[in-house]
DNA sequence: TTGAAAGCGCTAACAC
DNA sequence: GTGTTAGCGCTTTCAA
């Protein structure tokens, strides 16, 4: 592929026969060039198809008005509304919107993290609380605002939305004994710093209510509703018929169900499956499926929001907040 | 929010008493340093958190190491597969991967593709076929290659990998007929190309057959189940029991099928469902859903190989292809 | 093996 | 209202 060359200013101003410096304010300050020219210059601009090299004019400017956004993987429904809330704020507000994956690795988020400082982000946005200590180096050397949400963390940047990923397994937990379940299992994906505090805070209720806290279950394989019917089929086979299984996620749940399904199980009479939050699909499977929401789309929004704050020398008001949850108790359970 | 500087090859230069010179080519060119020096650099490199600017490195070098990846939609399954794809090979050969959204319109489109070639991207891999004379005029123009996935193109640009969505639309509409179904619906979101299409080749099959062509269904709202769960029961309300209702997507058909066990209708036997891309879900909800399969995540591997291969000077063979679909029949239909 | 100088495309400060 | 100049951080000749 032979690159041509492409349409710089100064191409644009010989063309039309001024000096660069009046195609740059034509096009960022027009209130100070004439109005015919200016008309002139942007005709020029189009007829060429110049656009700004942006390579450019942040090595000048020392910010590139974008924000980014690291999510474990697009392959997580979860992350959708994570991405929607963001979008709909930098959009908004005039940044664009980079998103990468970390593909559920701390090294990965590194690579990225790198790749982000370099192209000058102007923040970032992460949503998992674990990271190398190169990356928390990096992040705090960079001279740039960093929100992490979904978790709470232990040591957050300038920003920090949570949910309390435990207390919201304890409260489903609770609800699943309460409604007379004896024999409670847990399953998981490969345990990453949510599911273990989701864990954690399953086994606490169940070990408090004097149940039996070690029937767990986990897969390697990834968010799917395929690896829910089989994690399904693998409890019936260790433990029987179960009262209930608390998945920590509404993919495997969900896959759960349709398994019960193919085996003639009653979902919610003969087996109670819960989830975790709340996707769109949670409520619309048949039976609906009983799960946590979570405010994905609001704490993108409101990291993203802070971000611009911090970025436009705002200041933000409570950036370390544990946002609520809400059990959504339906017919699955 | 204060900016700190960040660090940059001269802050490295100076702490280690040489020139920016031999600090960038122990980075990039080891081996013309000495090996002391080297080392004492690259110490110096950590220590100072240091991170390359890459707006200063591709002003200079005119390449940035990245390709681009513009996707209707992050709310929408079917693209899952293409950016794994795509990112398992940009990967794989030292490329960034950008992903962005269209929100399925062609200015957004628009704004997306002008904001990449600002950032010196070195490829972009578009999955949408229709694009406004501008978008073309500047993909033209900047000199760099461009791939078009998931449709054929009319007029396409360097490489084009497609499925035949009108082909691939009526064989499984022709399937229904075969099966003995007379009265079919064609459920959709609003049109966009793909969706079109598949309009037309269910329509072909029904009229050829002598069936009533025009039953046919749309909802404003996004891909999902609950969107599907509506449009069945309009179909109900509007038709009666149909025979068969063809969804242009799985999430919708998923949706319906679902609203079919909460109507107490048996999918399969009283009213046949089925969808289309054969998303992950699709074989594993109950009863599993007939559809078809897209080869999406191998377009993705291609594509970003072969706009890789431009690159960097390689020939690209049978650059515009024109990719098998699959037929899966399933218990639902 | 290392250093000096030039320049990528752009914008802002300073002339006129 | 428009042009001149300098410099953002980096890499790449060219010289030493």
């Amino acid at each position: 592929m032979i690159k041509k060359k492409r349409t710089t200013i100064s191409d644009v101003a010989d063309y039309v026969g001024v000096h660069k410096t009046t195609v740059s304010r034509a096009l960022n300050n027009p209130g100070r060039i004439s109005k015919e020219l200016s008309v002139k210059i942007k005709n020029a601009v189009i007829e060429l198809n110049y656009i700004p090299n942006q390579a450019a004019r942040s090595l000048h400017l020392d910010y590139s008005n974008t924000i980014a956004l690291l999510i474990p993987s697009f392959v997580n429904m979860v992350f959708d509304d994570v991405i929607t809330g963001v979008k709909s704020v930098t959009d908004k507000h005039g940044y664009a919107l980079m998103v990468g994956t970390s593909t559920y690795s701390e090294l990965g988020e590194e690579t990225i993290v790198e790749s982000y400082i370099q192209q000058s982000v102007d923040g970032i946005i992460l949503t998992s609380t674990r990271h190398t200590e190169r990356t928390i180096n990096m992040l705090n050397s960079a001279g740039l605002p960093v929100a992490e949400i979904m978790n709470m963390s232990d040591a957050p940047f300038d920003i920090n939305y949570g949910v309390d990923q435990e207390a919201a397994a304890a409260d489903i937990t609770r609800y699943l004994v309460d409604k007379g379940h004896r024999r409670i299992v847990f399953c998981s994906l490969l345990l990453d710093s949510r599911a273990t505090l989701r864990k954690k805070g399953c086994q606490r209720v169940l070990k408090e209510a004097g149940l039996d806290a070690s029937m767990s279950l986990y897969s390697k394989a990834q968010a799917s509703f395929q690896t829910g019917a089989e994690l399904l089929a693998q409890v019936l086979q260790t433990w029987g018929l179960v009262d209930a299984v608390f998945f920590v996620s509404d993919e495997l749940a969900a896959g759960a169900v349709m398994e019960c399904h193919r085996r003639g199980l009653n979902v919610g009479k003969e087996i109670s499956i819960c989830g975790f939050n709340d996707l769109e699909m949670a409520k619309s499977i048949y039976p609906s499926l009983s799960t946590v929401a979570t405010p994905r789309k609001e704490m993108g929004e409101l990291a993203a929001k802070g971000l611009v704050d911090l970025i436009e020398g705002t200041e933000v008001i409570d950036p370390i907040r544990t946002f609520p949850y809400e059990l959504k108790a339906r017919d699955s359970a």
